[in-house]
DNA sequence: AGCACGCCGACT
DNA sequence: GTCGGCGTGCTC
């Protein structure tokens, strides 16, 4: 295999090394070149961290080796490196060509994206790394890496594997098919087949079959996690490195147990939970020559895998993909750009398809699978129909719905908001109660204590302004007033919780009626005997872009998780969301939706930028792009002050809209002013504002930010 | 961010 | 003449 020093490429005598620096300035985030010093000449790698005297000769910077070239450009003398940080290289340069296009594409600083990619150094976690490969290779002396395994052997014995709807339409049918198929160790031949169409570079999206399955062990996960980890596990096995990336830690334990009882209990894990020293080890796991199969949340996009075959997605219109540190990159985004530049495949499955992968299929850029995946039956009880037909907190028939269901196990109930009520109004008038700090709505989180949902100010000594009347009185039903409701409703059954606070992951197959709000839903063996989604109008009445999209998301993912004859109640609500989902035409709706967004230019038809900062801040930078074709700007409008980032008043914003194939110049042209405002701060800064304090009137830029139009 | 460089006004 | 104000720009 040879570590990861020994491939890492050396100064071959060659004079200058070419360095990128840790620094949070867009003006240096440029390459600087150094010279190799004669003691360090032989054991500097392409790379290596360093560190690199900096503004003078005693101040000291960190930064990578980025490459070797024999004489620099650079007018002055170039100082010589001071030291290396360690010897392994952490910075492939597959990732750093990653980072770079990233952050040139997202208007930021390379350093920003190598901050996400690689973790924070430990010295006794390398040492052990270190010593454990050196073991290895005192036992088991030059072994080449196992031969990458014949597709043929795997899928379509003999001739080229031509991968296509037939095969997919078995893996579909594979995977809905429940318990009694217990998955093998061997990859099954359909994901085989997919996994060769992927390795040579194949983008496909999936929308996953409803229902769980059982694993060999015992263990039940959705049938997505066994059907994505045998197509990891296929990629894999082709000689490749696959690269599973989910939204939360959740999804992350059903894969992980989903490869482990198919054989594959080597995986790299790289999630948001871990310590420091197991990212550490993990990350030089996943940097050893060898192809493996990496598992984690957002940043493992940018996991320096050996010879990248895939990126799969689970549920890639979950919005926690989304970074929340500059450049604010989308995991789905950094993808898209690593799959290009390192010829890998791009796998999307999910129960519900996101706008963004709908657009790239309309584009042809992403396949679709050609046949239907299989789904849980959907039924709706409109309560319009029959309005007075409620009993408590559910309308009769889903009460109905739920007790047949609990007679043979688990049933879900998936509401709205966590909490006790959502809502507080005046016991008086029934006006909506209103926080005294800050004007926020007021709500009960607990029973009995009403807060501000937005600043969270205990409302102890509410006062009405419409009557002055002092009760307050609960409005709506959160998860734990639904709880109590059931407990009265449904006298002797088990009702169990699970919200954000207190997610639950599991739950056994015995009768019970699980309360939980989206997406804390716990899986159960078995799958659920009824699915009841309460609360649809309350999410259809969220003012976001994307409520629609993030309804179906949420009701998908809820009837995935019932049994795979159980049922999925919609209890309530109407309109075009809710026929779509009831009629299980969910990316219809979608393909419709992308086309009104098209009209309207909103994302993802067209790519957003918010431009903002002091009033000439953000008009000199607008200059810079005015009158580019295909592209338009809203605003500069005024900012509001205070608020959760204590914004300073007299701050603007602009949001500009451009066509994607206008995105590199956009960013580049922005990226200019940022840099230019950056750099002609420091004069400024002295003599306009206060010492110590960030310049709050510089200019910020944030692309491709999904809140941009949501008030 | 810091820090040097340089171009105008008041000076031992 | 020269000291030092601060605006400007660079950092290999």
């Amino acid at each position: 295999m040879g570590s990861a020093f020994e491939r890492a490429e050396g100064a071959n005598g060659r004079a200058v090394a070419r360095v990128l620096l840790d620094s949070a300035l867009p003006q240096l985030d440029h390459l600087f070149d150094y010279a190799v010093p004669a003691e360090l000449a032989d054991d500097i790698r392409v790379g290596q961290r360093v560190r690199v005297p900096f503004r003078n000769r005693e101040r000291k910077s960190f930064g990578y080796v980025i490459e070797f070239v024999d004489r620099s450009e650079f007018g002055g003398e170039l100082a010589p490196i001071a030291d290396l940080v360690t010897t392994v290289p952490q910075l492939t340069p597959e990732v750093w060509q990653l980072a770079r296009a990233v952050a040139d594409r997202a208007g930021g600083s390379a350093g920003d994206i190598l901050r996400l990619a690689i973790p924070t150094r430990q010295v006794r976690v390398e040492k052990q790394h270190l010593a454990a490969a050196e073991a290895e290779t005192e036992a088991a002396p030059p072994v080449e890496p196992a031969p990458p395994a014949d597709p043929a052997d795997l899928a379509h014995p003999g001739g080229p594997v031509a991968p296509t709807a037939s095969a997919a339409s078995a893996a579909s049918a594979a995977s809905a098919v429940p318990a009694a198929s217990a998955a093998s160790a061997a990859p099954s031949a359909p994901e085989a087949a997919v996994a060769a169409e992927l390795v040579a570079g194949a983008r496909l999206a999936f929308t996953a079959s409803h229902g769980p399955e059982r694993l060999h062990t015992g263990e039940w996960v959705g049938s997505w996690a066994a059907q994505l980890a045998r197509t990891a596990i296929a990629v894999h096995a082709l000689g490749r490195s696959a690269i599973l990336v989910t939204p939360d830690y959740r999804d992350l334990d059903q894969l992980r147990d989903a490869l482990a009882a198919l054989g594959h209990e080597d995986a790299v894990r790289v999630d948001s939970r871990q310590s420091n020293g197991e990212r550490y080890a993990s990350f030089l796991r996943a940097l050893d020559g060898v192809p493996r199969i990496i598992l984690g949340n957002r940043s493992a996009v940018y996991a320096p895998a050996h010879e990248l075959g895939a990126i799969l997605f689970w549920d890639d219109g979950d919005p926690v993909l989304a970074e929340p540190l500059t450049p604010y990159v989308h995991a789905r985004d950094a993808a898209l750009v690593r799959a290009e530049q390192s010829r890998a495949g791009l796998f999307f499955m999910g129960h519900a398809r996101s706008s963004e992968v709908q657009r790239l299929v309309e584009l042809g850029y992403v396949r679709d699978q050609e046949f239907p995946p299989r789904r849980t039956r959907v039924i709706h009880a409109d309560s319009s129909i029959a309005p007075d037909a409620f009993a408590g907190r559910v309308p009769e028939f889903a009460a109905r719905t739920i007790r047949e269901g609990l007679r043979s196990g688990p049933v879900l109930v998936q509401v709205a908001t966590a909490g006790y009520a959502p809502v507080a109004v005046c016991g008086d008038c029934g006006d909506l109660a209103r926080c005294r700090a800050c004007a926020g709505p007021i709500g009960f989180r607990v029973v009995g204590r009403a807060s501000c949902r937005w600043c969270g100010t205990y409302a102890s000594d509410w006062r009405c302004s419409t009557c002055d009347g002092e009760r307050l009185r609960e409005r709506g039903m959160g998860s734990a007033r639904t709880v109590e409701q059931f407990e009265r409703q449904f006298s002797g059954v088990r009702v169990i919780l699970s919200d954000g606070e207190h997610p639950r992951e599991r739950v056994d197959g015995r009768a019970a009626l699980v309360v939980a709000t989206r997406g804390a839903e716990p899986l159960a063996a078995g799958g659920y005997r009824a699915v009841i989604l309460l609360d649809a109008e309350r999410l259809l009445s969220l003012e976001t872009l994307r409520a629609g999209e993030d309804c179906l998301r949420w009701w998908e993912n809820a009837a995935a998780l019932a049994a795979p004859d159980g049922l999925c109640l919609m209890a309530s609500g109407g309109g075009p969301v809710v026929q779509a989902f009831v009629l299980g035409q969910s990316t219809a709706w979608i393909r419709n939706e992308l086309r009104d967004r098209q009209a309207l230019r909103y994302p993802p038809a067209v790519r957003v930028a918010s431009v903002s900062g002091g009033p000439d801040e953000v008009e000199r930078a607008l200059q810079q792009i005015a009158g580019l074709p295909g592209v338009d700007f809203l605003g500069p409008t005024p900012l509001p002050a205070g608020g959760a980032a204590r914004t300073p008043a007299g701050l603007v914003r602009a949001i500009v809209r451009f066509e994607y194939g206008q995105g590199g110049e956009v960013a580049r042209r922005l990226r200019g002013a940022l840099v230019a405002d950056a750099a002609g701060a420091s004069s400024r800064t002295r003599s306009k504002s206060a010492p110590g304090r960030a310049r709050p009137e510089a200019l910020r830029l944030r692309f491709d930010d999904r809140g941009v139009f949501d008030g």
